[in-house]
DNA sequence: GTCTATATACGGATAGAC
DNA sequence: GTCTATCCGTATATAGAC
């Protein structure tokens, strides 16, 4: 699967996705017609994201919000009932499209080396289709209530672990080399996270998302597989191109 | 070098940084004592630090910036004009100190490989003395005015290119693999950035810099050394130590 | 050099018309 | 369901006493 496809999936499970936010917030989201709400809903979590993502969510008025959502400030209201609910929505909106895909793709994976890839590919093709999502989350975390900021938290280290397991799996079956997977798991998602904290450089840069992919496949393979650099050069001759110097 | 002693080089420098940075702002800072404008400067600093990596340079507000550093809205106000002012000394004041000891330290060594374990050490050790600043930094880049901004930018990719060339030089020596040494440097650099931004998940795991350095060392290494882990393991054993699974 | 008191503006949130 | 007008707290920045 490469991401033109993955994206589909995305697109698809979005409606859907509101749908359930909304009924989540019944309480607070007072608008009744559902078409309504979720076509506004959309709209006002895309302002939220380009306008903060640019300035910072502190730093965006509601009066920012309402001239790029195209609605009034009250209208605002009737879909939250403070700032602060804005951003929790925001983010648990967000945190479960990607908790649910990414569970939903790392189950067919069986094979350490598999897995390996699959939670690199499916990782990096989410925070694609999902950029300003995860930029978001990410410098806004630190505003966040305690309760939402444990959340995040507890997110980020869960990723985390999937990789790490992944590893131990992968090392106690002798696939991989005997390494630290606690802190290889660190300095994976630490690359991953690049690919969309940095996405404008690599814009820039005209690197793809599968580039960068198979790059990172390539950078930790070579890391805890035992022959390293030849196995994926075997496996994906595309790939390899890839990997000389430009 | 390790840690501990790097961190006096920091220490001495301090002071003399602090002149400078006062003399380059003589214009705006009101204050002619240049002993007590030093004092006073540094509990700023280290006050707008405190207040904004914890929630953020928009949401701190001067009543809070007053209380944290002991002085009153009024004093404060003859250190700066204005809270954006402020924020730019910040920056240059700590891109500075960085840039100045970074390029200090790698005039030193001279084949590749040297030159690579340089800079990564250098640049986490630097990031350690300075983790509020780093962190502020990164976080706050996308407040800065559009000059500033484009300041903290060309300094991100400097760093990126110092880091690109080492590994072209060594990969023209032959010493390195053929590999893509932009993208190589880029998630190296975002490895080295994981030190800083998730300061906090370090410190509860126990890892010092030196453990991390000794790791990204190790890891940049087994992909662009053609024998890549033994190396390290034979030049030095302690640090193959920390590579066993925890 | 540093303080307190205050001018002035801008922010979040609500009321009530349509 | 959405709009405009407005309340009221809090923000930055300054004035002038000490």
């Amino acid at each position: 699967m490469n991401y033109a496809e993955f994206q589909e999936i995305v697109v698809e499970s979005r409606q859907e996705l509101f749908r359930e936010t909304i009924a989540r917030h019944r309480a607070t989201i007072r608008v009744r017609k559902e078409a309504i709400a979720i076509r506004n809903l959309a709209k006002i979590f895309d302002a939220v994201l380009e306008i903060a993502n640019r300035k910072g969510f502190a730093a965006m008025s509601m009066r920012d919000l309402s001239s790029e959502s195209g609605l009034s400030i009250g209208a605002l209201y009737s879909y939250f009932s403070s700032k602060e609910e804005l951003l929790e929505m925001l983010q648990n909106h967000g945190r479960t499209i990607a908790t649910r895909i990414m569970d939903q793709r790392m189950s067919a994976e069986r094979n350490s080396v598999e897995r390996l890839r699959a939670a690199i590919r499916t990782h990096l093709y989410l925070s694609e289709a999902m950029q300003p999502w995860f930029y978001f989350s990410y410098m806004e975390a630190k505003n966040l209530s305690k309760v939402e900021r444990d959340k995040a938290i507890a997110s980020e280290l869960y990723t985390e672990k999937v990789l790490e397991d992944i590893l131990r799996e992968g090392g106690e079956a002798g696939v991989f080399l005997p390494r630290d997977y606690r802190l290889a798991a660190s300095v994976m998602k630490a690359m991953l996270q690049d690919w969309y904290l940095k996405r404008g450089k690599y814009t820039m840069r005209r690197i793809s998302v599968d580039q960068y992919a198979d790059f990172v496949v390539e950078f930790v393979e070579s890391f805890v597989l035992k022959d390293g650099v030849s196995r994926i050069a075997d496996s994906c001759p595309g790939c390899a191109a890839t990997l000389v110097p430009s």
